[in-house]
DNA sequence: TCGTTTTCTGACCGTATGGTCAAGGTTGAG
DNA sequence: CTCAACCTTGACCATACGGTCAGAAAACGA
C-alpha cells in the first residue's frame, strides 16, 4: 500500500488540491445555489487563495460542472442496486437503502443535483436525454416484467420510479426542516434506519410485493 | 360586486403592480434561485422599470420574504383537507389531492419554498420552528389516532408525512427532470390524474388503509 | 383650479464579483 | 547544478448588481 512507484509530489498536490476544491464548492453550491456561491467563499472553505481555484478550475462554471457530474456519478452507481434483482423486495428494497445512504452520507451532492434540474438543468440537460432516460427506460422494463410474473401489482413504474426518487432525495434535500422537526437535531443513527424502514415498508406493502405488517419492535 | 364605493385608481394601480411584481419574482425566484435572481430581470418581466420595484418594495430580500410567505399561505390551506376526516383514506387522500393540485397549479411557489427550506431556510426558520412544528405536531396526533383506532398500520406518523410532502412535491419541484423523461412535453391532465391516483394507491395501501388494489383501467 | 399625495423613472453610486496576469516559488528529470 | 514544467498568489480590471435620489407625472380632494 505504502513505498514502490511513489506518488510524486507534483500529482500527488494536483489531486490533494482538486479534492479540497471540489469537496469546498459542493458544500458552497448546496448551501448557497450556483448564483449566490461565489468563489472567494469556495477559496475561503478550501483554504486556498482564489486565484489558486482559476488554476484548477477556469471558470465557475466549469467548477459546477464537475460537482454535478461527480454527483451523477454516484448516482448511477446506486442504481446497480437494482439490476440482477430476482424479486421487487429485493431489487426495490435494496435501492432504496441505497439511495437513502447516499442521501445520508452526500446531502451536498443531493442538494446541488435539485437545484439544477429545479433551475432546469442549465447544465445536465443531456444527462437528462441520453444517461438517465435509457437507465429510466431500463428499469421501467425490469419493474414490468415483475408485475407480468406477478411479484406485484400492476403500478405505473415510471411514477412508482419518481415515488422512491422522491421519498429517499428528500431526506437530504429538506434535511433542514427535517432536523428543525426533530427538535433541532440531526437524525441518528437509529433515526436513520427507521426513516429507510419506514420507506420500504409503505412501499413494498403499497405495491403488493410485501405482505408483512410492520412490527412494533422499537 | 361593482359599482358602489369604486375602488379608486391608486389603490388600484398600487394591487395591480404589487401583483405583476410579486407574480414576476415568483418566477425568477424558481428559475434561477434567490443569489441567481436580479431585480432587473424581475423588472423585465414585469413590464416595469428597476426603480419601480423599490418603490414597492424597499430590498431584494423584503420582495423574497414576501413571494416566500405567500407560498406558506396556501401550504397551510391545503392542510386543512387534513382536518375533520374519520379515515386515513379521507384525510390522506384529499391531503394528496389537494398538495398534487398545488404543485400543478403553484410550481414555482413550490420550487422557491424548496430552495429556501434547502439552503437552511435563512427568512423563515421561525415558521418551521412555530408555525410548522405545530401543525405537524397536530397532524401526527390524527394520524396515531387513526392507528389506535385500528384503521391503518402502526407506520410512524411523522415519517409518514415527510413521505406525503416528498411525493407530492417532487411532481413540481423535479417538474423538468418528469418533463425530459416525458419526452419533452409536460404532463397532460390525464397524466397528472394518473400520477396522483398512483401516489395515493400506493400509501394509501402502504399504511394499510385501502384494500383495494389498482385495477387495470387505463 | 390649486395644492397635496402618490406614483413613476432615468441617471447615478459604491461595492462585490468573476476572471486575469505577471512575477516568484517549487519540483524533479537529465 | 540547470532548466523546464508546474504551482502559487497578491494586485488588478471590467462588469453587473442592489440600492438611491431628484424631479417629473399622474391622481385625487376641496
Amino acid at each position: 500500500m505504502s513505498g514502490n512507484q511513489r506518488p510524486g509530489k507534483r500529482s500527488e498536490t494536483r489531486r490533494e488540491n482538486e479534492r479540497l476544491i471540489l469537496e469546498a464548492a459542493e458544500k458552497v453550491f448546496a448551501e448557497a445555489g450556483y448564483g449566490g456561491a461565489t468563489m472567494q467563499l469556495i477559496a475561503d472553505m478550501a483554504g486556498l487563495p482564489k486565484a489558486n481555484l482559476h488554476y484548477y478550475f477556469t471558470t465557475k462554471e466549469e467548477l459546477y460542472r464537475t460537482v454535478v457530474a461527480r454527483i451523477f456519478e454516484i448516482w448511477l452507481h446506486a442504481a446497480e442496486s437494482f439490476d440482477n434483482a430476482p424479486s421487487p423486495v429485493e431489487g426495490i428494497g435494496a435501492y432504496i437503502d441505497a439511495k437513502m445512504e447516499i442521501s445520508r452520507r452526500h446531502p451536498f451532492g443531493s442538494k446541488v443535483w435539485a437545484s439544477e434540474v429545479m433551475h432546469g438543468a442549465p447544465v445536465i440537460q443531456d444527462y437528462l436525454e441520453t444517461t438517465l432516460r435509457d437507465w429510466t427506460d431500463g428499469r421501467i422494463g425490469a419493474i414490468q416484467r415483475w408485475i407480468d410474473a406477478g411479484l406485484m401489482d400492476p403500478v405505473d413504474p415510471r411514477h412508482l420510479l419518481y415515488m422512491l426518487w422522491a421519498t429517499t432525495q428528500h431526506y437530504a434535500d429538506f434535511g433542514h426542516q427535517i432536523e428543525t422537526l426533530n427538535g433541532g437535531a440531526a437524525l441518528n443513527a437509529a433515526q436513520w434506519a427507521a426513516a429507510t424502514e419506514n420507506v420500504k415498508s409503505i412501499i413494498l406493502r403499497g405495491i403488493g410485493a410485501a405482505d408483512t405488517r410492520p412490527d412494533l419492535a422499537k
